[in-house]
DNA sequence: AATGAATGAGAATTCATTCAT
DNA sequence: GATGAATGAATTCTCATTCAT
């Protein structure tokens, strides 16, 4: 099948120069992903962009691979401190209120880096460590688990883990092209209304009073995904 | 940016013979795709693989990107005509009724080669006509939206065109990691049962009375989706 | 420790053109290994010494490696051939007259290119494939065993592997030496004289007469050299 | 042709940290010599195997061939005070007792270290400095000519410097091949005898009795070998 | 003196594409 | 029409060496 190159990181940065060539690189290589697509972005073109030569990307980098891999590592982890910080906020123990604060903080991650998360989602081939992006959902599976765990009462389903799996596919992929049709994020409040109406709707078995507004946005709950 | 390669076909096959062998070249850029991945498939593997010459395969595809171009628009026609042949049978106005027959079309379509749809949409550059790849979602769309719209009253949505938004971006990507996750499709009865409960919750101002059953296989619906 | 690269040639060249391409190849890596050096042969400089591109070179050997084990497949057996065209003609079964023959074939199989010999036994790592090179001596050992054990009662040796253990070692490292040390050619007769006396000593429990004729050409045995 | 790089030390360490940092850097030299073949020492992995920076490296060895040298060296004068020190102990002027006792150091000689003598030998380029692996070979026949210069009369040889040529290149190679054929020596009292043997049948006009007895160690001979 | 960050020429290798047969 | 030989730009990656700290 195919090989999995290296991608351990080479060469830890002991001063604060070397510190900064690799930050560069980084930024580098999400930027020319970016611009470039994956296979245009070589090691070369990213080198250049990070105005480092590429003996110096190869002392921090392994392979192409690792780079990306750092990448990805990278993003998803400010996607989940994004996501962490706006749940911190909400601890109503509420099905309703919690939702749209967790839709408002999946919509704040997934606005950290779109143009970014789209070109490691839809053209990085999933090779090894690059298998990652992946994770942030899992992550997110982990967390919706352990917080519905403790309402099952007012949530319909029988097979949690199954209603977690629908929910847990189906609402990035909403927010992802949203987000992708909405670069500018005008529409996030109804976003949040709209995904949170979905995920109410499907889980609970009395959703609440504002079911048939989709269309006109609720005001509690943009003025929640307001403050993300 | 990023040049957009010619994609148009060079010559249209008249004989038998020419059209064997373009077939066999698109099939083998599946296979090739599927086991290689996008960029470790070369025009020169690809021709191997048919059993033809890449003088042949470059008489009819004037370059890699038309040769994927062609392979995306025979999955794509595959999946609409999978979908369409799953539509034909069932002529019911009732939504329920209809949504489970979409949805099971819906799990057909993207069971007639998820290896590939895999790859040509996780890996696959979307550039040029390699875009097309996202058709099939919006072909989807003006389905559900030329269909709903004769069944707005009983819809909780006042704007139909985001309700569709939602659920075309939901559903696709929820039956597609369910179809990766289960090869075999031995749970595709019940994957039909829960997307449609999930659209039918959403969709509809009163909701069938099986709304609690999510964990147990609504007999009608999987009826349905076992003859697909 | 060391990784092996591949070495089995690529892809047979079934037209009389490529056929041209791989022999133009083969000899170009011969020229530049001997002008260059192993380290400073590069693919491209061999490439261009043959008048052909990178490409056809890959298109036939797989790496650098391959290319050098070609050529000493090829080396070897040039040498192979040329050594058993020296001992065709003499069948005789007395040793002193053999051993001269064999001797002089030997200088011959040294002959056909000592500077490449040199480089191919100095410089190229001994990895996988390029370690036949060793592979002349071991066929020699093999030849002298299958012809002395008929003679083992004219020798003095009780333990005739050892014996030829040391002849095998040590015959083709002089000759090696007076084949670099005097690239014309002149002394060869003498060489083999040399060497045959060198042999019969440590060989024959009664040496022949010429025994106290080194320093002067013995005029039998440097007839039969000078017919090689 | 090929360049010669710059091969004289840099400076001459005074201190002795630093002459402890040029020992340490000239044997993992040797050791990544050994481990990974001369084109995979890198410097700045012989840098890193020596515990230092690939700055300290270069302030005492000013290149790459600089270094090599100092190891074929130091080397070389270890092999050469091993050949020395064997030699020391016998001054009888028979030449048979002298013979082997040689043999003997010649043996031990090889001994020093036969896998950095192969990479020396076998693999590093011959160019400047790192042809100085030859000049063992060189002492040796200086060496020879100026003892056997003495013994002309038991000698069977007109042409002295022309038997000492076959010698000097035959007994080494027989015992390089032996010595890497048996790493622990097991063998060696065996090795000397039998090449002891082969010289003095090559050179004496009336070799000595044991002529008959390889195969079987002759007690004296071994005795010496097994001093050294 | 020492460190290790940075450099960039150059090496091996691939691959889309062209062209002679 | 078909074949497959040939092309060479582009890519990944290494390594000897220099230089700032």
């Amino acid at each position: 099948m195919r090989a999995i190159p290296v991608t351990s990181p080479r060469r830890r940065p002991r001063q604060a120069r070397a510190q900064a060539t690799v930050e560069a690189i980084v930024k580098a290589t999400a930027r020319v992903l970016i611009e470039e697509g994956y296979d245009r972005a070589s090691t070369n073109r990213i080198a250049q962009a990070a105005g480092v030569s590429i003996g110096s990307l190869y002392q921090y980098f392994p392979s192409k691979e690792a780079l990306v891999a750092a990448l990805v590592e990278e993003h998803l982890s400010k996607m989940t401190r994004v996501l962490s910080q706006a749940l911190e906020g909400a601890k109503s123990p509420s099905l309703p209120d919690n939702a749209s604060v967790m839709v408002a903080g999946l919509v704040s991650a997934y606005r950290v880096d779109p143009r970014l998360h789209h070109v490691l989602c839809q053209e990085v081939p999933k090779i090894g460590e690059l298998r990652k992006i992946y994770e942030f959902e899992e992550r997110l599976a982990t967390l919706a688990r352990s917080y519905l765990r403790g309402l099952q009462h007012t949530i319909r389903h029988t097979d949690l883990d199954r209603a977690i799996f629908l929910l847990v596919h189906a609402i990035p992929s909403v927010i992802r092209a949203a987000v992708d049709a909405d670069p500018e994020g005008n529409d996030d409040a109804r976003l949040v209304d709209d995904v949170t109406d979905m995920v109410l709707c499907y889980l609970m078995v009395d959703p609440p009073a504002h079911r048939s507004t989709n269309g006109q946005t609720a005001p509690m709950a943009s003025a929640v995904a307001a403050t993300v």
